[in-house]
DNA sequence: CTGAAAGCGCTTACAG
DNA sequence: CTGAAAGCGCTTACAG
């Protein structure tokens, strides 16, 4: 109500504007008794600093922000504990905006806003294709620290946390080769996701090298969301040549392919092998089939260090050199892969 | 990197700073010959207006903050989706701030940062008696707009949207009793937090009215968090005078109540029943056991209700007579839930 | 140790 | 329709 300036502070107190400032940040020295004086002030007062103008003043906030697609996600779970966790062991603030639906529109006016000098430096999640355009827009007339995660834009100088999905897929494929399977199929996700296309190609690499042919109709593409595994898998059931093992490209997917094998009467992984990718914690809609043997990604890892080297970054002063990280996955074994019955 | 300001742009077009101003937001007329040039400076110069310098003159920052406890927990779910969904259909921008385990220090700085004129709005979700004092000390000083979702705090004048939460731990022991239940028990919650009081006081008249008696050790209080629940029933279950039915403060602890009855080889809910609170989607570390019989709120709702409010207040500038609501609950009958077997 | 003054980047009456 | 000027609330050299 009341917007109590520092310099109602200052006539209260009698003494200067300065010395009003200098004991709220307690910088620069100051008596004993005229910071008693201001202080009562600020007590008697309810005095609060205004962001606003203290930003505008110091070029700085004091803040990092974070940009998700769909924050009610269960995906985001290992991913939130890591940023959170470090946003408590540093004293940025951390400001989280979710994009419903990944609406682009919106995106870009959260990224436009934030890096409008709300945040000093903002992390932006996903592979997705469309931040190019949004970023390179709005980076060059701020001077926020970015740092991307799961998204290589060619040329554009950022922070970059990435993972080595080709890796990963290839290495679940081979997983599955190694217990005896040759007849692999793949449900790769939104082909507009460069997670997707990486993971695709791990798997066409893995089968090509190993000399197996991806027979017909082993590529499902899923279509709309990862709930749509659940058709793509009836898809794979359907066929004369029904694969005997379904690496999926992500934990989402496979959940709904593994419903959609048991709903068809047939047991997991004993009829069908089924594997995933991320290792999500929390599955969606209340999964509760065998637990997935998947490919890791260390999401809780990254969530952390996303946020700790921006704070890194920031507290340094000037960023010149971008991190760059690759992270490893690794197969996780659990209830939904076993040899071929046949 | 650039920084332009409206200056240089106004050096550029040569027109007024005013003139740049009023393109810019499109407010005032102004003519086609002007608008272009200053347009044309913005698109050359890849400007971007300082939100801090904005809002400052302002007084405001088309902007809404919400304030929770661990944003990766699953009780979230439909919360966020309510918040995101409301998000989207209102030209605010909302920003989310979660305190790590409710830590009070660090949830203090988010309020106050909050306050201090970086959002127009502030939601707040939680039943947290130490809200009050915090709240106290931040809104005084500042123009900020109040929600507090399930925290009644008395004497402190604000939107309020609550939850009757004595009635729908009646109903619930009323629903157990229709089934025939008698030797019914109750875990309560973290007893500081006054959800948790309003449900024990809900199970404890529906007891007294209807003439039955808590019997020794039929109240189990909750230590830790959640996930002792496990143990309280354990606890229960070790009683000479066992509980045929045993009612639990919410969703997350009845999940481990059912957890300890079938790891201790019961049947769920032929050998007890148990029920829950919350209506939660998606329950805490993989949860496989039947659906709960729970008390629904209706969370997405209260998510959206809370940001559509404050939306509409903001809009219409004074915000004389907060909002309060209170959300009736619901039995949701599901799979453990019947009547006693002995 | 303290204060007067300039300035951060923007918007908004107020004249014209 | 356009511009000069004041001012939002704060911090920060610069003198003293």
């Amino acid at each position: 109500m009341s917007n109590v300036t520092i310099k109602d502070l200052a006539k209260l107190s009698g003494v200067s504007l300065a010395t009003v400032s200098r004991v709220i940040n307690q910088k620069g020295y100051v008596s004993q008794e005229l910071s008693a004086k201001v202080l009562r002030a600020v007590e008697e007062t309810g005095y609060r600093p205004n962001q606003a103008a203290r930003s505008l003043v110091q070029r700085r906030t004091d803040s990092i922000g974070v940009i998700v697609h769909n924050l009610h996600d269960p995906f985001f779970y290992d991913l939130l504990r890591g940023f959170e966790q470090a946003a408590a062991e540093i004293s940025y603030n951390v400001l989280f905006a979710s994009v419903l639906g990944g609406d682009t529109k919106s995106k870009e006016k959260y990224l436009q806003y934030l890096s409008g000098g709300v945040v000093d430096a903002v992390v932006m999640y996903g592979s997705y294709m469309s931040d190019e355009e949004m970023l390179r827009c709005a980076s060059p007339s701020s001077s926020v620290d970015y740092m991307l995660i799961e998204n290589d834009i060619q040329g554009f100088k950022c922070n970059k946390l990435l993972i080595n999905n080709v890796q990963g897929a290839y290495s679940a494929v081979e997983y599955l080769m190694g217990k005896g399977h040759t007849d692999i199929a793949h449900i790769c996700g939104n082909p507009n996701k460069k997670v997707t296309i990486d993971r695709l190609n791990g798997y066409l690499a893995a089968m090509r090298d190993k000399g197996l042919e991806v027979q017909d109709g082993y590529l499902q593409q899923l279509s709309a969301d990862y709930r749509n595994g659940y058709a793509r898998m009836k898809s794979l059931l359907a066929l004369k040549n029904r694969p005997t093992a379904v690496f999926c490209s992500d934990d989402a997917i496979a959940s709904y392919a593994v419903r959609a094998a048991l709903d068809a009467g047939l047991r997991v992984p004993e009829d069908i092998s089924i594997m995933g990718f991320d290792f999500q914690t929390n599955l969606p809609e209340r999964y509760r089939g065998p637990d997935l043997t998947t490919v890791k990604q260390p999401l809780y890892q990254i969530g952390f260090d996303s946020i700790t080297l921006l704070a890194g970054q920031l507290k340094k002063g000037r960023f010149d050199q971008p991190e760059r990280k690759v992270y490893d996955t690794q197969i996780v074994e659990q209830e939904t892969v076993c040899g071929p019955c046949r």
